[in-house]
RNA sequence: GGCGCAUUCGUCUAGUGGCCAAGGACGCCGCCCUCUCAAGGCGGAGAUCACGGGUUCGACUCCCGUAUGCGCCA
């Protein structure tokens, strides 16, 4: 009732944020946002040897792509030393905490219980139990003067009302450390609750090694933020047995502690790729265009070295939307719209089971029947050629396939009939003259 | 090595003692649709619920052990 939920994501600054980083800050953020409490971003910089320059930057960047919004932050532990300094002495002089030398320089270790033993519930997991005997004293400030993660995250924890620390599994050994810290301090523990991990599809620690990694990659990859944030939070917590889609308010409504599943959970690219292709296909074309063309402006792509007329593209986007797993797939297929200069080998054009001299045949009767076509509408090419091919005997894939390669260079491209509308006339008659001429220049050894 | 956590189709998962001879999704296979590729529709294969003991009238579900995996510490 008076419990206010407040969470906080604290990563370290130690590299780009990758899949695992996010969905810990997904799943805490989804369940503040569930309790309408805040959240809190919180960088712990205390270890210097291993913070990245640029790093913070990457955390705020990933987050703010995906829609994970912070009420208080970024606080950056390196500018807290202070703090941390004068809460250490305050265990120093409890008696909980002792100055002790080794060739590093002079460093402070907190004074563990001998015996004994700590339970702690763990929201996920239930009780864990650790031996106390089991525990060494550890370091809680360095020889630099810059506490370590023990120390510094019990302290700001506390100090700055976290109610749930919500994080990552690898950090449940060391919650008896922190367990003996709060009571040292005499402060009351949050609650804990320690998310499974990503692993990558050979069990591993998700790695260099394993591919993308990295959140942002998948934004150059062309995925769409809602895809990613929908799929992570599908790794680890789950609804029901039925359930997969949601909206990020869905989530935020429906997302509760109680369905995290305690096991790891293992990536799978695959699937990731079909919820992004079932959401670009979902998207309005004029949305999926808008969306491309900022895409494109970000990762130009190799195909189209143009800039792409919006109104244009949002009449090309119905062709391609369901062909689409991500949105690097769209340039590929498309830059014939946007230039006459694209290019192909004069074989191509001659299809399965086909002959120069029929693949001629069809050119030149394809261009003579468009020719006379007024209204260069889908539906009427469509019956023409349809026609067209009856009449000459040869099967409709077959003609449609030279015409294909004729006014795409593609051998795989968008619905032809809808493709040849946008182009017009002029220009499908300009590409068919075009590879009568490629198909004349083959030398004659068939 | 010690400690901790985990263990249901290839993968994500549903399952909280009888509704489960285990359900859904991705992927895979087949058929349909079809101008290519997709998308879509329909159907299929795929899990002795890691293994072994208990507890119980009854266990995927509870307990113990083993194995394996992952993590942390040194």
């Amino acid at each position: 009732m008076a419990n206010i939920t407040r969470i906080r994501f604290a990563p370290s600054p130690t590299g780009e944020p990758h899949i695992g980083n996010i969905r810990t800050a997904l799943f805490a953020w989804l369940l503040t946002r569930h309790n309408n409490g805040k959240f809190i971003l919180r960088i712990e910089d205390t270890d210097q040897a291993r913070t990245v320059p640029g790093a913070v930057e990457k955390i705020i960047e990933s987050l703010k792509w995906l829609g994970i919004d912070w009420d208080e932050g970024p606080y950056h532990q390196s500018e807290r030393l202070e703090l941390y300094r004068s809460q250490v002495q305050l265990l120093i002089d409890k008696g909980a905490a002792y100055n002790f030398e080794d060739e590093r320089g002079a460093a402070v270790k907190f004074n563990m219980p001998k015996d004994g033993s700590i339970k702690v519930k763990d929201s996920i997991r239930g009780e864990v139990t650790f031996d106390n005997s089991l525990i060494d004293d550890f370091i809680i400030m360095k020889s630099d003067g810059f506490p370590t993660y023990h120390l510094a995250s019990v302290v700001d924890d506390h100090l700055m009302g976290i109610s749930q620390v919500i994080r990552a599994e690898e950090w449940l050994p060391s919650l008896p450390r922190h367990i003996c810290l709060y009571r040292a301090f005499d402060w009351e523990p949050p609650e804990f609750a320690h998310l499974p991990v990503i692993l990558a599809s050979d069990r591993s620690k998700l790695s260099k090694r394993h591919g993308a990694t990295a959140l942002l990659e998948y934004q150059e990859m062309g995925y769409l933020p809602h895809a990613l944030l929908n799929f992570l939070s599908l790794l680890g917590w789950s609804l029901d047995d039925k359930s997969e889609l949601f909206t990020v308010e869905d989530l935020v409504k429906l997302f509760t502690l109680e369905r995290v599943s305690k096991s790891a959970a293992i990536f799978n690219p695959d699937k990731l790729d079909w919820m992004n292709g079932h959401y670009i296909r979902q998207m309005r074309p004029a949305e999926l265009a808008d969306t491309l063309l900022d895409h494109w402006h970000k990762y130009p792509p190799p195909e189209i070295n143009v800039q792409p007329d919006r109104e244009l593209l949002i009449r090309i986007v119905p062709l391609v939307q369901e062909r689409l797993k991500t949105l690097s797939d769209a340039a590929p297929l498309i830059p014939f719209f946007f230039t006459t200069d694209f290019n192909y080998e004069a074989t191509e054009l001659v299809q399965k089971k086909m002959d120069m001299e029929q693949t001629r045949l069809i050119l030149n009767v394809s261009k003579n029947k468009l020719q006379n076509i007024d209204e260069f509408k889908s539906t009427e090419l469509d019956s023409v050629l349809r026609t067209l091919a009856e009449d000459i005997d040869v099967k409709i894939g077959q003609l449609l396939g030279t015409l294909r390669v004729a006014t795409s260079g593609l051998k795989v491209s968008p619905p032809i009939f809808e493709s040849m509308e946008i182009l017009g006339k002029d220009r499908i008659l300009s590409d068919i003259d075009r590879a009568i001429k490629k198909l004349d220049s083959i030398p004659k050894n068939i």
